[in-house]
DNA sequence: GGCAATTAGTTCAAATATGAACGTATTATA
DNA sequence: TATAATACGTTCATATTTGAACTAATTGCC
């Protein structure tokens, strides 16, 4: 009987091989999606900060950085920038006056929803040939990846 | 309630939804990644030009720039700071001069055993509870993906 | 052969993203 | 209550990444 695993073994699995193909699926997926909103007059960092607000008005910019998986740094500079640029408005929360609750300009409003609409007719270009069970089962399978992935974060 | 406008049907859909749980799983995936290759002391660029090579040796860089998804002249800096680091090593090619073939030297195949090992032990970790077949049915769904989008890039 | 068009790689300036240090506000604890 | 510990946001120096301009080599075409 073989022992334990071996590296050169494990290299082979079909866990690695299908996980590198979604990965090769999403790196090729964001190019595309970065070059429409770039047509769009948006970045990505924008886009990310746009369609979280859309859907959560009000969220903080720590949230905003932990949603899009990117540093908190970053975020103080780009949604100061949008801003300016009038799509976002930055309100000190009432309870806490650390906070800063960042919402939508009407101008805001009107490009989030041209990003979502980006967003969604690519997801339906690249999905188009799914059934609705095979949409619900890749959705079923990827969270329970993340959670999988959540045990294992400390 | 009435209708809005037409994005906000196809916000919901069912493709968007799906997809956006796999964009949630790759970010989070990757952070993972990330950190555990930095404990190793490697980069990601270096992992994706090492796990590259290791698959296909004499790689160019432009072939490199296309398979990471990163500009070309990132790679040539990162494939000449890899040589200095004695982890590659650059030959020109026999047949064209322009070309130069990028091969792992002892160092850089061993390195990249340690990446390949870290990559595949996360991607076991993440779909350890999945079936073969449901790992077979991610890959296949997947393919189909890039396959439409492949269409698209036009 | 000769010349335009294309391709691989490099360089460098500019855009982006990050981490560490800081100021301020809140919460926990003694 | 005082004081330590934590949390949110900003700033700034420092990576990291990109795109455009450039050199050199090759290919296509007349």
């Amino acid at each position: 009987m073989p022992d334990k695993t071996l590296p050169s073994e494990l290299s082979q699995t079909r866990g690695r091989r299908a996980w590198l193909t979604v990965v090769r699926t999403y790196l090729q997926c964001d190019a595309l999606l970065a070059s429409r909103l770039a047509a769009a007059g948006v970045r990505m960092g924008e886009h990310e900060v746009l369609i979280n607000l859309a859907r959560t008005p009000g969220m903080t910019q720590q949230e905003l950085a932990q949603h899009s998986f990117s540093a908190k740094s970053g975020i103080s500079m780009l949604v100061a920038h949008m801003e300016k640029q009038g799509l976002v408005q930055r309100n000190a929360d009432a309870q806490d006056a650390r906070i800063k609750r960042v919402t939508l300009t009407a101008g805001g409003e009107e490009l989030a929803l041209v990003c979502v609409d980006i967003q969604a007719q690519l997801a339906l270009q690249m999905t188009g040939s799914f059934s609705d069970e095979e949409l619900d089962m890749v959705e079923r399978l990827m969270l329970r990846a993340i959670d999988a992935l959540g045990r294992l974060e400390h």
